[in-house]
DNA sequence: CTGAAAGCGCTAACAG
DNA sequence: CTGTTAGCGCTTTCAG
């Protein structure tokens, strides 16, 4: 006789239906150690008839790992943070671990909010855009939450976290050699808030070499990390600083708006002015002119991250922050251009 | 004498600790019906003090509903999908649930092997992308999985699943109207595979406004729905074709490997060729001109089949199919202009 | 190699 | 209003 609600196969169905035990069930169907090759299979084979899908919220339970892992990023539209979640989520899906997607959006209470929710979940570990912004209470309370946490960007006090990040130094340094070495002499440098980790390593490897070579320290000027604060940026740098022959834009959404600017001023690029980011946004090549810029591997990142984060979630009680430097590179495209004499 | 282990706390530790039963516990830390004012108020004590954290996992095995969903998108670093998949999360968020991304490259096994294994985490319900290049057997193993699914776009046979999507045929009107308005008569259109559904609508709704006002039939190109594609296509285009005083791109990203290609072929948008594209990607706008395009509401798709989603897992048993249509709106910015005459 | 039993942390009747 | 008793579906000793 047939029961009308189609509840959900449980491994007691199974066990039921092959005549063993659910032990010996659970045991054949995860690992298979132990288990008569025979009884194993006809396990298998009934499973499969029944349709059986283990139950991964309860084998969570017993084993206390729930092979979730969570991205906390400050807003998933933002490009940068899409290339990140990819690279999380393939290293993810690689360890058999689902990617919990978060949008913190910079706001330390939400963040709070999200982690402790996560935590509820009992995930694995957590991967960070950033905790700099959080007071030195929550950032203890986060590292001593008991779950892994790797952050992608330094910052981090005393090494409380593991973190991820690009050479954002060497990355200034590239741009500024690229530019002396084009023949520039009068640049202008569009950055972050002064006080914004990763602007401050990319203008201090950027001025480093301005330095070292002689040349005059570029003009520089801090704004919203965005397009229209690149934007806004490049208009009051037009209006007072006209002699400008190449700008440097800390990231390519603030180059993107510098662009926008030169143009709206009737100039070009890069004839008039040459230009490069900082990122590689999958999108900078689609700029008139393709944007000239620093890539930094954000889908490695990802990896990168999650890999630790695993590493971390299997030692268990004593975990050793790790942190890892990527490298970047100059693409060269077509917004820079050289100067003669 | 403390334990140098520090195991996390459970309801069984805040019962101890308050004196009560842990269903006690239990009710007044979840909801509070049924329990003296007092002694929850002490119970909430206790917990706080002891940091007791609810673990979801165990009460998702008991309640049946694991409070996450999930967003299967083809990639996340689409800017379309990274707009879904924020207003989705925003949505799941404000209802208390997780988010677990997933990417599946439109490659079915891919796909099907991510439905699976959520499934075994027991979701409460899955965001779909699209199913259309599902096989038909596979198609009828997600719709009788037993969790509520919602698809981003039709092309689900006899009503299998629930969907949202945006007024395709109507944007494409829009299109037409819009270039008709403006005086366009030789017009050409780029377009996606023969058979893909949201771009086949987009192309009925650009033809029939153009048949419905007597203009000549569009040059018809099928591609790439790429940059890459709307490259190749307009190169294609401005040799064979180069009468066209515009172009309507079914896509943004279209659009912009159109630009490249006519900046190239050293015209310019829009003086000697017109430009809309479709979707208002957040970067249609850093495009010189900025382009003009027709609006697609990807935030609220996101949102909105959050929503269903979340009705659907409520209501049980049989669920009824739910398909929500989001208008669509010319946003008119530079790429276009009214041809003299 | 297999079965019996205990329990992961929590909720949900059911009594009292 | 509160305690007792059963489990949710699975893994994991511990015997046999």
């Amino acid at each position: 006789m047939e029961t009308f609600a189609k509840m959900t196969v449980t491994i007691k169905d199974v066990a039921r239906e092959s005549g063993v035990n659910v032990s010996t069930v659970s045991r054949a169907l995860s690992g298979g150690y132990g288990v008569h090759r025979e009884t194993r299979q006809q396990v298998m084979a009934v499973a499969a008839r029944l349709n059986y899908r283990p139950n991964r919220v309860a084998r969570g339970l017993v084993t206390g790992r729930s092979h979730s892992l969570a991205l906390v990023v400050s807003d998933i539209r933002n490009p940068f943070f899409a290339e990140v979640a990819r690279g999380a989520e393939d290293a993810a899906r690689a360890a058999n671990c689902d990617l919990i997607l978060c949008n913190g959006d910079l706001d330390a209470d939400k963040q709070m909010g999200y982690v402790r929710s996560l935590l509820e979940k009992r995930v694995d570990g957590i991967l960070m855009n950033s905790a700099d912004f959080l007071s030195r209470k929550q950032q203890q309370e986060l590292s001593s939450c008991g779950v892994p946490i790797v952050l992608l960007n330094r910052a981090a006090p005393r090494g409380l976290f593991s973190t991820v990040h690009a050479d954002n130094e060497a990355g200034g340094r590239l741009a500024a050699e690229y530019l002396l070495s084009l023949g520039h002499r009068r640049i202008a440098q569009l950055t972050g808030p002064r006080r914004h980790g990763n602007m401050t390593d990319r203008a201090r490897g950027f001025n480093a070499v301005l330095q070292e070579r002689g040349a005059a320290e570029p003009v520089t000027l801090h704004g919203a990390m965005s397009f229209a604060g690149g934007w806004e940026l490049t208009r009051a740098l037009l209006e007072r600083h006209s002699r400008c022959t190449s700008i440097f834009a800390a990231n390519d959404m603030m180059a993107f708006g510098a662009a926008r600017a030169i143009w709206e001023a009737g100039k070009r690029v890069p004839d008039d002015i040459s230009l490069i980011g900082f990122d590689n946004l999958e999108i900078s090549m689609v700029l008139h002119p393709p944007l000239t810029t620093i890539h930094q591997p954000k889908y490695e990142t990802g990896c990168a991250a999650v890999e630790i984060l695993l590493r971390l979630a299997k030692t268990g009680e004593h975990p050793v922050a790790e942190h890892r430097l990527l490298g970047v590179k100059l693409i060269e495209r077509q917004s820079c251009r050289r100067l003669r004499g």
